[in-house]
Formats: C-alpha cells, structure tokens, sequence
DNA sequence: CTCGTGTTGAAATAATAGCTACAGAAAGAA
DNA sequence: TTCTTTCTGTAGCTATTATTTCAACACGAG
C-alpha cells in the first residue's frame, strides 16, 4: 500500500468512513489540537477522547500502523517538519486549500464579523432578552422576512420544545391580523429583519407594540427600521465575499440565545423534553449513532 | 524564582554555565531539534545525548522541574502554542462581558468547530460539489430532517434565485415517491442530516442513488449513515455548551457554496436576478434602505 | 600518593505504558 | 421479537519507563 507523503491526518481523513463510533470520537479527539494531542500516553489520549485504551489500538492499525508507537513517531516526524518549516504559519482555515481558495476568503470574513459584531454587542441586553424568553408566563411570536424566514423557523422550533406557548407568525402579511389579535400586553415579538428591509415587516412591529407586545429584534449593522419599535436590538455584521448577506453571525447569537434560555427554564424544560423523547422512542423514527 | 514566560530554552541558556559535563552534553543534543527532542522517552533522549537516563533526571531538576514528566509537558505546552492559530485562542469575544459569560462560552466553542471543521476539508471536494449545483442541465432536490429542515429551506432560497430547476423536498415521507419519480438520472440531491439521525432520510438517499442521482450530504463530525450513498460529504463540528447543537458550521460552509455557485453561474444568474428585482419593485414589497 | 569532593552510570525498584483476551453491550438481520 | 454479528470496555499481562540507590570514577588540594 503506499503511504508516501500521506500525513496522519490524511489518513484519518480518508479512514473515517470505515471507523467505528468509538473510533471516530477518538479521531475527533485527535484532530483536535492536531497533532500535539497524540504526543502523550495512549492513555492519556484514549480518557481526553472518553474511550478506551484498546480502542485507540485498534484505530491507529486500521489506519496501518502496526501499534500505538508507530503511530506516535509518524506524529512526531509530521511535527518535526512542521516546526522547521518557515511557511509552517498557520495563517489558513481550510489548511490545505490556498489562501486564495473561496473558503479561506469566506472564514475569514465571517470570523471578522463575529468579532466585530460580539465586539459591539450589550451583554446586559441579552441576558434580559433571555430572561423575557425564558419567562413562561407570556407568548412568544416569531417572525421573519423573505431571506430571514429560515431563522425564524430554526428559533421556534428550538423554543417550541423548550417551552410552550411559542408560535411563528405566517409569512403571508394578509394572516396578521389574526395573530395581531391574539397578542396580549407584555407578550414577546421576536423579529428577524435584515436588507432588504420590509415594509410590511415594520407595520407589524408597529401594530404589536401599539397592544403593549415587547419587540426583540435581530438585524444587520445597518439596523432595519424595526429597531424604532424593539425592546431590544442585536445587529450583526453581514458582510461576506459574496453576493448574499451571511447570517452565520444572527445564527451565532441566536444560538447561544437557545442555549441560555433552556438553562434559565431547565427545571420545566427537563420534563417537556422527557415526554418529546418518549414520543420519539414511540413513533421509532429516529436513531441515535451510525 | 520567577518563571513566568520562559521557555524551556531560556530555562538551558540561562543554566548552562552551572551545569556539568554530562548535563551540558545533554543540554546540547536537546536544543539540537528543539522541542521534539525532547518528545521521547527519557531513554530515548539519554542515549541520543550518549549520557545515562539518571544525568536526565539531575539536570532538569536544576532546570527547575520536579522530574522528566513535568519536563516533557513543559515542552508540550511550549509546542501547542507555537502551532495553534492565535485568532483561535482569542480571550473574550464580547469584550465587555466576563469571560464566563455564554456568549464568550459559546462564542469560543463555535470558533473551534469552524477551525476543526475548515481544517479538515477537502477543498476539491468543495469544488466539485459546487460544480455540480453550477451545471444547469441538472435538476436540484434539497432534503432536510427535522432540525435541519430550516437550512435546507435557507439553501434552497438561495439557489432558487441563483439559478432554475431546484426543489425542496416536503419533509413527509410520504410524499417522496413523487419526487423521487422525477429525478433524472445525474440530478443532484442534497440532503442535511446532523444526529439524531433520521432513518427515513437513510432510505431516501439510498432510493435516490439507485436512480443514479449524485448525492451531496452536510453532515456532523459523527457522520450520517446517508455517507454510504453520499459522492460528496461535509462534516462540521456541532458541539457547544449548550443542550442543543450548532448548526453554524454547516450555515457557513452552506453559505460559502452559494457564493462560489454563484459566481460559477454569474453569466446566466445576472439576468435572473434582473427579473426578479423587476417583480420586487413592481409589487413595491421590499424596500433597500430605512 | 592519598584523601575528599563532586560527577557519573550500572543496577534495582516501583510505576506506568502498550497490548491481548474475553465478556458484556449494541447494532443489524431474520 | 430473537438470533448473529460487530463493537467496546474491563481486567490482566508483559515490557518499558522514570526514578532511586550506590559504587566506581575523576580530579584537585594537601
């Protein structure tokens, strides 16, 4: 078989498929921290990894070593070459595609915009955002626009199984008012609006803060119209190599919004998720590993 | 003492001069391939140095440590650092709030899995897959589960725009059988599946290949059983602290392919988009700035 | 030359490493 | 469901490791 110039990582790479579950948590482990993960006791690697020692045996000889010490000096010649290597600087995201390559390009932009936008961004205002979310005595509505409608989605159905009450708000402006009606003071509005702003998205924020509904908004650096009406604001910088906006930065933040707000409400949460997995077991449509 | 700062190297330097004959043989065949020298075993290094593995054990005592193994992980620590990506190590991305906060948390582990995932991609496989969503004799079909429908939705809006013949696939599966009477030979499938797994999406992807369609998979780093059928497979990592997982990853490479099939579609894409902003400004729905 | 001080490595020891065998668990097939 | 097959960790074995002990050695002072 040849193997030449073929790094661990390769190598991993190209095995993965045939890995086992145990296996590829183990090779998750090693990537991780590449390659100076590998260096201490196989041990040491097989607990970092929640695996056992055997495991880690049988991974690194289905990648063709003969044991766990082959594997280990292959990793340290990588290492040797890498540290001598001038252009060893690690200045790429996907490592071997040129600094040019579109991914490169896009990382990079999108890393710049989550540090600019979590630069800018009132840690206060999101706690109390949480807090409004998390309180299970209100309703939430969610609504998005034409680019933003799949957020709005990914939020209510996260919300949707931590709590009750939590319902999207039909993209069609006609079915509104239906809604609107529904709405009773200190009820919640979380609204996605980025450019292209809507006009009718703002009509909405408007008439539910008329019935004393509190707006949370996400947008972009430029700030939709919407913000007039919000409670409060999260604007994300949008701007990639592309000829779309990149919403990974709202996705960020809105995430880390679900996680926040499903530790604020575990204790019922705990309970609404337990009878969800049981209807799942039941209805035997989904699994768990491999 | 302090010792705040000083690399293993500096620690030999500064010690040289009271060092003996043996030890300072020894600090010489360290610093000759430093740090991986120093990686081996304690036997290893003795006889490199042609010195006795007790010398070993006298001389980085003087060094400061408590024996070899404090030594070893010294250097370890030393190696990790020179070769880690600094963006990566960033301290507090919301500047203003403590670093436990969730946001710094959650923040930190997104930018880890955009580094571990990028790194591990296989950029022709990026290329190709996104030639293949570029070839406009082909039709598109767009598939996802229960949590990833919200992308799959974000996907097909894009590419809808981007070019003709793409299709959502209704997330009931029993609806499938129409679209699977559609596909063509060659057509292009591309399905989102992150754990839990969804076995109905399993046998879809394995009904779609048996009609000869290509498929692409955006999947997590434990990989769908749907990479069995898969030409082109993307696994991002998807854990954060948080009950729930991250989709940021799989939004960003998402994202990345739109903006690369765009720009291999420009010529024809131009036009479309030309008439689909005719339609917007007639129907007087969106407009650009505040 | 001899003594004393400091240096060195061979040998002994205790701990840990990597590896194997095997049995229980999980997944897939019937 | 039940039966097979495959996977995975526990326990135990042997080889090696890091460390300690101690005797031999080198070398300068007297």
């Amino acid at each position: 078989m040849e193997r030449r110039g073929q790094t661990v990582a390769d190598r991993l790479q190209e095995s993965f498929d045939s890995l086992t579950r145990a296996e590829r948590q183990l090779a998750v482990a090693i990537r991780r921290n590449y390659p100076v993960s590998g260096l201490g006791s196989i041990t040491t690697l097989a607990s970092n990894a929640k695996v056992s020692t055997p495991t880690v045996v049988r991974m690194v000889r289905k990648l063709g070593f003969t044991g766990f010490a082959e594997f280990q000096a292959e990793l340290k010649a990588e290492l040797e070459a890498k540290i001598t290597n001038p252009i060893a600087k690690h200045e790429s995201w996907a490592e071997n595609a040129p600094h040019q390559h579109i991914l490169n390009q896009f990382t990079e932009a999108v890393i710049d915009n989550i540090q600019q936008s979590l630069g800018q961004i009132d840690h206060e205002a999101f706690d109390s955002a949480c807090a409004l979310l998390a309180n299970q005595k209100t309703s939430i509505y969610i609504a998005g626009g034409r680019i933003t409608r799949a957020l709005a989605d990914y939020f209510y159905m996260h919300l949707q199984m931590i709590r009750g009450g939590v319902k999207t708000i039909d993209s069609a402006a006609n079915c509104w008012p239906h809604f609107l009606l529904e709405m009773k003071d200190q009820d919640i509005l979380v609204i996605f609006d980025v450019r292209r702003y809507e006009n009718s998205t703002v009509k909405l924020a408007e008439l539910a803060k008329d019935r004393g509904v509190r707006v949370i908004l996400f947008t972009d650096q430029w700030r939709s119209p919407v913000s007039k009406f919000a409670e409060v604001v999260f604007s994300s910088k949008i701007e990639v190599p592309s000829a779309w906006d990149s919403l990974v930065v709202t996705m960020l933040l809105m995430e880390t919004m679900i996680a926040d707000v499903q530790r604020r409400t575990w204790g019922k949460t705990k309970v609404r998720i337990g009878e969800l997995e049981k209807i799942f077991d039941q209805t035997g449509q989904f699994r768990k590993f491999n």
